[in-house]
RNA sequence: GCGGCCAUCGUCUAACGGUUAGGACGCCAGGUUUUCAUCCUGGUAAUCGGGGUUCGAUUCCCCGUGGCCGUACCA
């Protein structure tokens, strides 16, 4: 180990959405970053122009920064929220850096260990398919490895495509300690001759990422474990230039119920998504960070600043984590039903606002929001759940088959009569003293003065106002929908019942 | 095919070589509740297989099996 400044990195490709394992990669990153008072910086790989797409980096930014992991150097958002670079060793944007790769790649072309090539990629999938068919790995037959650098140079001069590739060397064991899967091995001759400098110009991954690190000084790698395989290719890199390599730890993937690496195909990936969802930035971190590492201790719960405390390299699994939404469902709940009700409020209001808008009923009071809002904060596991379960506060005609309005003990002829008492009873009580809980102490009283059951009086209230199986308390709903209306529904069913 | 990584309940995971293999989610049952949810109690369920090493392997080693990743002018 050395003495040397922690510098982490996310490095994403602006190709679309935030992906949920490219957030657990940030946020190990980030965590790593913070606990060892280092630098959290953001670089973006845009060396592939036929992936690029429109927006990506905006829209990535905006989701780290919802999750609170913005970098704090590199490619961010600036006051005004847009994407904007900051720190000293930019530009952070690869495409940018196009001539820092060029002299890079000069250099190693000088030093004899990359040559040009001029292989079309006919040619190239001719020897795959050789290889294939002959049962042998598949490798770059280095074809032009052997060309003498000024023939390389006429032929360019002429106009020829052409890359850079590296000089791999033969049968060297190259071996590293990697932070997270101890020592790995690899031998050179399982290597290709990797290409370095694609034919329009544009470096590969490899290449960029080994001068990047180099000259951003980044001190850990921590990457997704679909790089360990080309590792020694980055090691030998760093060898030929004659820097220092950094500390690398490969995580695992993260992984579809079926075990196959995390895709679209089977559910959302996006973290946009799941906010969307309503799921809550927090619990989405905390899940997150949860799926192949944990301290050691029984807590489920934590904050961010607690996972930074807490976070450590060395626990984190060697294993693929399946992303199980049923423990994210868990812990959403638990997240809202912590969450002090303004807050859950300000958050929650734009999902029950759609549900109002569609609804063509009057807006309802604030007051009769709030109350909505509270009993509902108490039994979603995400905000996209409200208003699934208050249509009928919303909507004018409920319709239900009148047959649930008997509960289970009891019959239809003593559930109509039952309605019928209540009804009278309702029609009583001062519209002042229509609080949910004046509500039930009357209600409890008729009861026990009729010599009746709470379950024969309040289950053909309670679907008399909601028309369902299952809802909040009769009281409550009936606060909710006020005198009028309540006694509306009641005699509704009534009616349905006769 | 070749190379690499990995392997504890269905899932996320805990266990200096010595535990009745623990917790959480889910599921099931019971309690509370008019119902659902919440809440409480209890239950279900795992060390991939075979060899070693050891007084003793979930743990260390080897082999096998399985899964995953890589094998692109993608990252």
């Amino acid at each position: 180990m050395n003495n040397k400044k922690i510098r982490t990195r996310y490095a994403p490709s602006p190709t679309g959405y935030f992906h949920v394992g490219g957030l657990r990669t940030a946020l190990y990153a980030y965590l790593f970053a913070k606990q060892n008072n280092g630098t959290f910086f953001l670089r973006v790989e845009d060396t592939d122009q036929t992936r690029e797409v429109q927006g990506a980096v905006d829209n990535l930014l905006k989701s780290l920064k919802m999750v609170g992991l913005d970098p704090e150097e590199g490619v961010l958002l600036d006051s005004d929220g847009k994407a904007s670079e900051k720190g000293d060793f930019g530009p952070y944007t690869q495409s940018q850096r196009l001539k820092i790769y060029q002299k890079y790649a000069q250099e190693l072309i000088d030093k004899g260990l990359a040559y040009y090539c001029f292989c079309t990629s006919e040619r190239l999938d001719e020897v795959r398919k050789t290889q294939e068919a002959n049962k042998q790995p598949t490798r770059y037959d280095r074809h032009c490895r052997d060309l003498s650098v000024d023939e390389a140079k006429e032929r360019i001069a002429k106009g020829e495509k052409h890359v850079i590739r590296m000089k791999i060397p033969d049968n060297e064991i190259i071996e590293f300690e990697d932070l997270i899967r101890g020592a790995v091995k690899f031998n050179s001759n399982e290597i290709d001759d990797q290409i370095l400098m694609k034919s329009d110009g544009f470096p590969t991954y490899h290449l960029a990422h080994v001068v990047d690190d180099h000259l951003m000084e980044t001190s850990h790698i921590i990457r997704g474990e679909e790089w360990l395989p080309s590792t020694p290719k980055h090691l030998l890199l760093f060898k030929f230039f004659g820097w220092e390599a950094p500390e690398y730890a490969h995580l695992s993937l993260l992984l579809n119920p079926d075990k196959t690496k995390l895709s679209k195909r089977q559910g959302d990936v996006a973290v946009e998504d799941y906010i969307a969802k309503g799921y809550l930035p927090e619990a989405i971190v905390n899940f997150v960070a949860l799926l192949g590492w944990n301290p050691g201790t029984e807590q489920e719960i934590f904050s961010m600043e607690e996972l930074i405390k807490e976070f450590s390299l060395e626990k984190v699994h060697k294993t693929g984590a399946i992303f199980d939404v049923k423990k994210l469902d868990w812990m959403n709940g638990e997240y809202i039903k912590k969450m002090d009700f303004g807050k859950f409020k300000e958050l929650a209001m734009p999902f029950f606002s759609a549900v109002i808008a569609s609804a063509a009923e009057k807006s309802l009071s604030d007051e009769q929001i709030d109350k909505i809002l509270n009993l509902e904060k108490q039994r979603i596991m995400k905000l996209s759940e409200i208003g699934e379960s208050i249509d009928f506060l919303l909507s004018n005609d409920i319709n239900y088959d009148p047959q649930i309005l008997v509960w289970k003990k009891s019959d239809k002829e003593f559930a109509l009569k039952n309605l019928q008492l209540l009804s009278k009873e309702l029609k009583n009580i001062d519209e002042k003293n229509w609080t949910a809980e004046s509500l039930e102490k009357v209600i409890i009283e008729f009861i026990k003065n009729n010599n009746l059951t709470n379950g024969e009086v309040l289950w053909p209230m309670r679907v008399a106002l909601t028309g369902q199986e299952k809802s909040p308390t009769p009281f409550e709903v009936a606060d909710m929908l006020e005198k009028e209306k309540s006694l509306e529904r009641i005699d509704q069913a009534i009616k349905s019942l006769k």
